[in-house]
DNA sequence: GTCTATACGATGATAGAC
DNA sequence: GTCTATCATCGTATAGAC
């Protein structure tokens, strides 16, 4: 990638971030990046190929990088632990891109959304297999599979909704309430409320 | 309210919540309501006042609702399982304002976004007062009040991003499961990994 | 690779008749 | 209250020179 395809891709994701994709106009991205706005075309072929770009990288990172981290054979509350801390550490390192492509999917086109769709599905799907594993071999209590991964993936990437780096307390501390309260989730969430 | 008014509402509720705001042009809505875009103007005097309206009547409810859902002077965990499920009746019965209301901040006005943001403050300053109450007197164990007061809104919320009215579950199941959950993760949230 | 110039459409909003 | 007509503006994208 030249270095000034990969400035616009990275004032992209600023601008992306704070204003918003539709209010972001090429002109706005040229303008962060020194040069005209018709250059922006000989780079990509399109405002939303850019926003299509940014959002694949990251949704593909995402994945390999949970594969990745769960290689290890370990007992499955500690696989859903660390399942977890991935998520969100990578949620907090790479906010901006990560809001980006929660909160963006309107501005794909139809074969593009498809595609990222198809990635958000894949990362689901392992999350979802960790949850039903732990429930069938009895670590974790009866659940609703799908509900409850909807739930745990949506609490996680919150994060980067609210996040500030500079702030009162780092990733990892985040990351280690958000993994203790899932964990309790998973093993109590069937009590009872006193009668 | 007169009937156009309502109606004007209503339809631009389905159409900010299928398309997005800023992909929803007044000629989209006056098409909705069989109407020339100009009348609209009569009854708002612009489109994002119109989106104020939506939000701001939808974040008041939810404001006066939770309240009220408060008065009885419960144990503190009962407390909760009541703020938590009628937060997640609320989002699910009322779908599509809530989307809207939670994707749509960037289409306000400075004093207009204040004036949302203020209401979401107070609405998140009642939950993290039970989440503090609940560990100062023990039935929670020690966590971060704020962290967990927006991962526990933000999970509840989430409902309203992919809940299926005409679905496998019910509204009061969604409910309860969640409820259930996070009690759970307030119960037990610290419990450390085996080592 | 980047520039200037421009085509072209759509949008939010207004004026004024009925 | 709703209509027709229209404005001014801004958006994405392209053509062609350098």
């Amino acid at each position: 990638m030249t270095r000034m395809k990969e400035t616009i891709q990275s004032i992209s994701i600023d601008l992306f971030y704070q204003k918003g994709y539709f209010a972001t106009s090429i002109s706005d991205i040229a303008r962060g990046c020194g040069i005209q706005k018709a250059s922006i075309y000989y780079h990509f072929s399109s405002k939303e190929e850019l926003l299509f770009q940014i959002m694949s990288h990251t949704m593909s990172d995402l994945v390999s990088l949970l594969k990745e981290s769960l290689v290890q054979a370990d007992p499955i509350d500690q696989r859903m632990r660390v399942a977890v801390r991935t998520h969100v550490q990578f949620h907090l390192h790479r906010q901006k891109e990560n809001f980006i492509a929660n909160s963006e999917l309107r501005g794909l086109s139809e074969e593009h959304y498809r595609s990222i769709v198809a990635l958000r599905d894949e990362y689901e799907s392992i999350f979802q297999a960790l949850i039903r594993e732990g429930r069938d071999n009895g670590a974790f209590v009866a659940v609703d599979v799908r509900i409850l991964s909807y739930a745990i993936l949506n609490l996680c990437t919150s994060g980067a909704f609210w996040y500030n780096p500079g702030g009162r307390l780092a990733v990892e501390d985040i990351a280690a309430i958000y993994e203790n309260f899932i964990i309790a989730g998973l093993q109590n969430g069937t009590l009872r409320p006193p009668v």
